[in-house]
Order: C-alpha cells, then structure tokens, then sequence
RNA sequence: GGGAGCAUAGCUCAGUUGGUUUAGAGCAUCUGCCUUACAAGCAGAGGGUCGGGGGUUCGAUUCCCUCUGCUCCCACCA
C-alpha cells in the first residue's frame, strides 16, 4: 500500500482516541500494582479550552502516560470547578441579554437557568482535552457542585464550625460592587492607577460655625468627605498643636467632627493631618475602632452614594467624585490637586475597582492550620517544582489572614446556617438536624421559621477538598472516618501540575484540607507550570487578541505537534514564549517520524543476504546508545525536566536514528536488507515509538500498529517502556571518532567542491577501530581506509585530526598549500594557547597541592594531548612547506 | 515600601554541590544539494570577552558584594 509523503493527523487522531477511549484503556480501579495518581485542576465548567490549558494538560498526559507504561495503574481525575463568581456572572449577563433581571427572579429559578448553562457549556473544555490527547479516566469525571461533592463542602463547614474555627463577623471586605459579592484579599488585584492628590480645606469649628482657621487635608477620595468621622494628626506633630482637640467642620455638609491624635499619621505626607473615613477604608476602620468613632457607610451595594451622605444620594462613586471636587471649588475648600499614581485593588473576575466595605460576613480561622501545611513543604514531604517557590510558599504561610469564605452569590453550596426569628443561628449539615439544635435555644421554634443564610461559599471552598471528594466524598469533615478503599488506595496523589497563580488560592489550602481530614499530604510534587505568552512576552488574553486558537491549532498541526511545540521550550517554572513556529517544529517532527516509517516499510527484506559488517556495527552502537540514552531520560522524568527529556529524543530519534543508524543500514537501490538487521531495526523502532509516545501519543500508536503484527486490543499505551540495558561507553565513543571522521570528509568535501558522489581514500595513523572502516566507507564514500605508512610522500591532500588520531584524505591536484598551511597555523594557535593556560595551572604550586586528584589528572591528560597534537601539526606543516 | 527571582549565541533555553580539551542544545542564519523516506528534507559552516564593576580562590558562567536592566509576589501612606 502506499504511505503518503506527508503525514496527515487527521486521519489518525481520532482514530486511536476513540480506540484507547473504547478499551477503557484510561480507566483506573484499584488493584495490586503500584498507583500513580493525578486529579486535574479542574477548570472553569464553562471555560473555553486556552494556551495555558494546553500546555498544563500536556505535561499531565505525558507523566501520566509514562506512568502507565512504566507498569503503574495509573489515574488522571478530570473534572471542572463551578466557579461560582465566573459563572454567575455569565448567567447573569445571559439572562440579562433575555430580559431578565437577577432581582426578579427567585433563587430556584435563577439556579435552574444555571444549572440549564452548565448542561449546555459545562462538558466543552472536557471535550477540547480528548481532541489534545488527554488520557484521564473520564468514567471518574467529577463536578465541584455535584451533590456529593457539595455534601462534602457542607460536612466540611460544619466539621470547622464546631471545631470553632468558623466565625461569623462583620469585617472590612474587598466589595466587587459589579459582582456584588465580596471577594477574598487574594481575588483583588493591584493595579498602579494614575489618579489624583486633592487637598481639600476644612474650617475650625466654632460651636458648630466655621471660623477663618482652617486645616488642609489630601486625599484621593473626596467623595467619601461625606463619612468622615474625624481629622488625624500626628500626636508629636508640633505644627498642630494648636488644633488638637479642637473640632472641625466637613466642607459641603457642615457637619462637625474631632480632630484626634494617631501615631499611624506620617508626618511626611500630604499635609500630615488625615481625614478619617472608617467605613470606607481599612486603616481608618482600625483607627476608628482605637479612637471609639462611629462608622458612616455612604455607599450602597452599588457603590453609589445613599441617604447618610446627605449630598449626591443616588449617584455612582466615581461621578459622584468629579461633582465634590467641583461643589468644593466653587465653596472655596478646594486648595489644589496633584497627579497622583495610586494602587487600586481590581476584582480578578469582574474587573471592577473594589470597594473596601464593612459587612457580616463568615471566616475561617488560618493561623492553625497553616502551620503543618507550611511544615509539610519546609521539610520537603511536598516538593514544590522548582523550588524557588518555596519561598513564596513561606512567606504566604506565616502572614496568612482570615478566609472570607462567604460569597454574596447563588451559585454554589449554600452555607449551611439557619436563623432563628430572634437573629441567633445554628450550624448543621441539613435543616432537620438544624431544628434540632434550634430548639436548644429555644423549644417553640418550628421548621418553617428557620432560614437559611442566603450567601454561598467561595470557590475554593470545594476546590480544597478536590484530591480527597473525588475518591471519598464522605471523607470530608470526618477526621476520624475510614477512607473507603479508593481514597486510600490513590491517595496522597503522586503529582499536582497547575499554575503558580493558584499556589495560595488552592495548593495551599488542598493541603490544609488534605492534612486536617486525612492527617497526610494530598500530593507528592507539585509541577509549577509557567504562564503562555505571545513571542513579544505578554499575557495572552482576550482584549489583546494575541491568543492562539488551540482547536484550530491542532487542526493545522496535529496535536502531536501541538504538545510537542509546547513542551520543547518549557521547563517548569518558566513562562514559555509561545510562537507559531514552534508548533511548526512540532508537526515537522512527526512528519520526519512518519517519514522513518516510510522507508522502514518500504524495505524488502533478502533473506539470503548476510549482514554487512556496518550494519552489524550500527545495530550494535545504537543499542548500546539508546540504553545511554535511556539512563538520561529517565534521569530528566526524575527531575521533572521534560523538555529536556523530550530534546534528547527528539535528536535521538532525528540525528541518531533517521541520519545516522538508518543512513548506515539503508540497503543499496533496489536491493534487499538482511533479516537480521531488519529485525533489529524494527525492535529499535518500536522501542522508540514507546519512548515518545507519552509525548506525541497519536502518531507513535499509528506506527507502533503498523510496525509488527499485533494482538487484538493491544497498544502501545499500554505497552512497556523501554528499560536500559548494560552497555559500553568505549564502544560508543569508538564510533564517534568514526563518526567524528565523517563529518571531517563531508565538510572537506563542501570546501573543495567534491562531489558526495565521488569516491575517496583515506590514510589513518591512530587509534580508529578498525571494525569502524565499513561505517566510514559507507558514510563519506570512502573505498578504501589504509594505513598512514602506505601514503607515501605525497603531500596533495587534505589532512585532519580526532583526538589525537591523524587522518589524510588524498585530493590529487585540488589542495591549495597555501589553504592547508592557514587551516594548520590556526589549529597551532589554538593549541599552544591552549597548551600555555594547562601549563600555566600544572606549574603553580598551589593548584598542585590544593586540586582533587582527579583534576590534575585531567590537566595532565589535556597537556599530553595537546602536546602530541601540536606535534604532528608542526610535522605536518614541516611536510607541507616542503 | 518589603521580599523573591532572572540576566549565557539573533531567538528560546541547558549548564547538576567551583576544575570534564579555554562554554552546549534547538530554532533561526549562511553555503552547497530536488542523493529514488522526508525541501515540513539532506550535508556542511559561522555565531557568545557567560549584563557592568569589585571580591573570595591555585582556579569563577558557577560563591560573595555592588551597580544596571527586566520579571514576579506581597503590601490599601491618605
């Protein structure tokens, strides 16, 4: 049959997919053998496939697939996270997009039109992975919200709760007033925003009438004058000793507040006296809680400005800003304005500025258990790859504040507190067992008059208990439960690969989780993955349009090429540069594979025909080679340094196999290869298809297939991996000076303008083994390798050295003395400069007595070569100038 | 403002406890090839005073200090 030239991975890909999907090749239970186990970042159920999607889940599929063929029952958890602030929003705008208002609708109705989004968008980034080649066990796809799950987060809250870790008190919150939710400190982004400095005047108050004194305060938000609750000096501060505990007037509303004393005033700053704003800000807040000031809330949920700011009632912040600034020039209480760069928090999800805010909210107390999470990393029971994190890690750990667990939001579990009609409240897993804690306090109450708080729980509420809930979601808020036979058997995990945003946000608390329900670590290594950007370095995003396509990406290249052009520039840590062009490489790669087969395939084989002697050289270097080569990979999986490991294949593969071992034993035209060699090549390329198939998985089961007659059902995903074997590096470098000398003949002849074509001899004095001979002869087109005495005297050729063995090619009538006579003295040059620096070091005593043996060894060694290199170049040079 | 990290060839990066022939790879570049597996290819070649300066050492790309330039994290001096 025909095999095109170019290979075509649409005619492929979801072949096998489909195939291994159908063998229930990548479900997982629990036996005998040893697990390696993954459970993926799940992500956002109505997410889109993107970059840094593909590049994580790639590293994923290919430690998972090395796994399983490295004889591990091996398991990669998918799912997706409800997300609950994303997703509503998005529900939000459809609705909103429908005609309907959030506000009109009840609770019921605006989750079942969510949960109907969900059924519609939840399943495409699942569907994506499968196109990329994402061996999870899909039987075990989970969901943050299934029932189960959200079972498990509300036997979580309660566990806390009783535990006395989860309180409920009214805080300064980071306010999304776009989302309407607070958010947690780690969901606010700060942005340098360039803004203003005004200086506003107020007046000394004298019983309630302003006198002509006045005091300057800066501030970037006039808006907020309205809830001042006081003026702040510096106590040592001796320029306003004349004002302390005098009071003065809020310019536009005239209401008198007290000058007050705090050392956390800087002197230094603005005008070194601070308008006090408790509720709008949270140092104020704290300075207010100190001095006994009462707090004045302005803003409604909207962050417009409500009844208590007397002024301006209804109006948004932001245009409620421009208009103070305004009234107070015209009354005369605006002094100047300065350009001022100030950092804004932004809300991750909605982009909005936020609103620091008092409300009730619940907490989840950090100081105790971040102490053995942080432990469980200091003493590397958890690697963090690469490690540089650890710092990081650390330093989040000991300055953790309280988790705002509370979401002002609907989609997502719903905290598990009923309200007593006194306002008192109990905690329990379900409304039955709520009324019976209810009737403790108070033995009238009935079912009916409990309600349950309306807010839900943040995220990463659920998201922390991943790697226990999708095995055991009884486990919990049941420390002291027995792991069914799942969770014990998968867990801890072996690998977590996610990005270093979410190092807090999650990791963190999976393994705060992961210690207080099942007193172990949920994960072995966490794998930090870098984050995509385009060539010119920035982040990939909407706005900017730099992002890729990765659907269409892998249509154009193949997912093969797609994860190889991902993974060969990205190591861990490190942000990857994304270009087109590498995914070109990508798909150049697997064409070359496919290219291999074809030749391979092509081949008759002659079963009469003895093995050339370079063929039996060839097959013996590249097993001895790829053995090596085997050792190095598995060194680079053990530190995680796939991009490496996936290099050394790549060249192992393209340079090693394909130019040289395939080159060696290509039969000659129209003649058959020998059964022994063909037999070898094909072990060869099998072992081969092994190796890469965790990185490029379709083309390597498209070929394995082909390569040997199969049994039913088998494939290469489930196949061995290659292991080393004994071998022997003299072996392997005798064939490099073969190797070495070839390269010299070919470029001698790119310098002279010598055909490949054209036959030549060549002279050696040295050490090239001669079962080499055959290998040279075939690889530079060499008839005869003789040796150095037979040469004779003329000196019309070409001459080079390996290492210390001489080689001559004799080029009758095209060698330019003059040429070689350079191409020496420059070698020379070389040399000595190199001789004089060895020397210099074997001649200073102190290196003498003070270097490792084995040091003085090698500069011994470098100075005898390159002394006996030196000399035969002087000889050579003396025969020459002749 | 505090902390961490990075700076090696045109680009992206290796360089494993300071010594391994006076720095390696891939891509890109240049030269020659349509050689019957592959032009998404073959063969060959060029290219770096390891960011600047100082120090420790017999010896520094590697360790220390400093300067410069980037990046990230944490932090709400209005």
């Amino acid at each position: 049959m025909e095999i095109s030239a170019k290979y075509d991975p649409s005619q492929t890909e979801s072949k096998w997919y489909k195939y291994w999907l159908d063998r229930g090749f990548f479900h997982s239970e629990p036996n005998d053998k040893e697990p390696y186990t993954i459970v993926i970042p799940p992500p956002n159920v109505t997410g889109v496939l993107h970059m840094g999607h593909m590049l994580n889940n790639t590293i994923q599929d290919v430690l998972v697939r090395r796994a399983r063929m490295s004889g591990k029952n091996a398991c990669w958890v998918p799912g997706t996270d409800h997300a609950s602030i994303a997703t509503e929003a998005k529900v939000v705008a459809k609705l909103k997009a429908e005609g309907i208002e959030k506000s009109d609708i009840t609770r019921e109705e605006f989750l079942s039109h969510a949960w109907e989004w969900k059924e519609k968008h939840g399943g495409i980034i699942l569907e994506q992975l499968k196109k990329l080649g994402a061996s999870c066990d899909w039987e075990r796809t989970s969901f943050t919200m299934d029932p189960q799950m959200s079972k498990a987060v509300i036997n979580t809250f309660v566990h806390y709760y009783k535990k006395g870790l989860i309180y409920r008190g009214v805080r300064m919150v980071n306010w999304d007033p776009e989302g309407q939710t607070a958010v947690s400190d780690e969901e606010v982004i700060h942005k340098d925003t360039p803004s203003k400095l005004y200086y506003i005047r107020y007046y000394i108050s004298e019983n309630g009438i302003a006198s002509d004194k006045f005091v300057e305060i800066a501030t970037t938000r006039p808006e907020t004058i309205m809830a001042d609750t006081a003026v702040c000096v510096h106590p040592m501060d001796e320029r306003f000793n004349w004002l302390k505990g005098k009071k003065v007037l809020i310019p536009l509303i005239n209401k008198e507040i007290p000058v007050i004393e705090d050392e956390y005033v800087s002197m230094d700053f603005g005008t070194g006296c601070l308008k006090i704003t408790p509720a709008h800000d949270i140092n104020d807040y704290e300075i207010g809680i100190r001095h006994n000031l009462p707090v004045v809330d302005i803003l409604d949920n909207f962050a417009r400005l409500n009844e208590k700011a007397i002024i301006l009632v209804g109006e948004d912040r932001f245009i409620a800003r421009k208009r103070v600034v305004m009234m107070l020039a015209e009354s005369g209480n605006m002094v100047k304005e300065e350009p001022y760069n100030s950092q804004i928090g932004y809300s991750e999800r909605t982009n909005a500025v936020i609103e620091p805010r008092l409300s009730l909210q619940w907490f989840l107390k950090m100081d105790q258990a971040s102490k053995p999470a942080l432990a469980y990393v200091m003493e590397d029971k958890i690697k963090l790859i690469p490690d540089k994190y650890r710092n990081t890690y650390r330093h989040w750990m000991e300055n953790v504040k309280d988790w705002c667990i509370s979401r002002q939001l609907w989609w997502g579990q719903q905290i598990p507190a009923w309200y007593l009609p006194d306002g008192k409240y109990v905690v329990a897993s379900n409304l039955d067992d709520a009324h019976k804690e209810a009737l403790r306090i108070d033995s009238s109450v009935t079912k009916e008059q409990l309600r349950q708080d309306s807010d839900v729980l943040d995220t990463w509420f659920s998201s922390w208990l991943w790697p226990i809930s999708v095995f055991d979601p009884e486990k919990p808020g049941f420390p002291d439960r027995e792991p069914n036979r799942e969770l014990s058997y998968y867990y801890p995990t072996n690998d977590l690969v996610t990005a270093p945003e979410i190092l807090f946000f999650w990791v963190a608390r999976m393994v705060m989780a992961g210690h207080e329900f099942c007193g172990d670590i949920p994960f072995k290594n966490v794998y930090l993955t870098g984050t995509v950007r385009d060539k010119l370095g920035r982040k990939m995003s909407k706005s900017l349009g730099n992002s890729p396509d990765p659907i269409k990406l892998m249509e154009e290249y193949g997912a093969d090429g797609v994860r190889l052009g991902m993974l060969l520039c990205s190591s861990a840590g490190n942000d990857i540069l994304f270009d087109e062009s590498q995914v070109e490489q990508g798909r150049n790669f697997s064409n070359k594979v496919w290219n291999a087969y074809r030749l391979v395939k092509g081949w008759s084989i002659d079963p009469d025909a003895f093995q050339p002697n370079q063929s039996a050289i060839a097959v013996k270097w590249f097993e001895n080679h790829l053995s090596q080569s085997i050792e190095i990979i598995n060194d680079h999986f053990d530190k995680f340094r796939l991009s490496d490991a996936l290099m050394l294949l790549y060249k192992l593969f393209w340079d090693d196999f394909c130019a040289w071992y395939l080159e060696i034993i290509k039969p000659a035209f129209g003649k058959g290869v020998d059964s022994e060699t063909h037999k070898q090549t094909i072990i060869f390329f099998d072992q081969l298809t092994r190796l890469l198939h965790p990185f490029i998985p379709f083309i390597t089961e498209e070929l394995w297939q082909g390569l040997s007659k199969r049994e039913i059902n088998e494939s290469v995903m489930t196949a061995q991996m290659p292991t080393a074997q004994l071998y022997s590096t003299d072996f392997i470098s005798s064939f490099n000076m073969a190797k070495s000398a070839i390269v010299n003949i070919r470029s001698i002849r790119q310098a002279k303008g010598i055909s490949p074509k054209e036959p030549l001899t060549l002279f050696v004095k040295g050490s090239l083994h001669e079962d080499m001979n055959s290998i040279v002869c075939k690889m530079a087109n060499i008839t005869s390798v003789m040796d150095m005495s037979k040469k004779g005297d003329s000196v019309s050729g070409s001459s080079f050295m390996v290492e210390t063995t001489e080689f001559f090619v004799p080029l009758e009538g095209m060698v330019n003395v003059q040429e070689e006579l350079t191409k020496i003295d420059a070698e020379l040059k070389h040399l000595e400069g190199f001789l004089k620096s060895v020397n210099a070091k074997l001649s200073n005593e102190k290196f003498m007595a003070s270097a490792p043996e084995q040091v003085v060894e090698i500069e011994l060694k470098k100075r005898s070569d390159a002394t006996i290199k030196i000399e035969k170049l002087k000889k050579l040079r003396e025969e020459l100038s002749r």
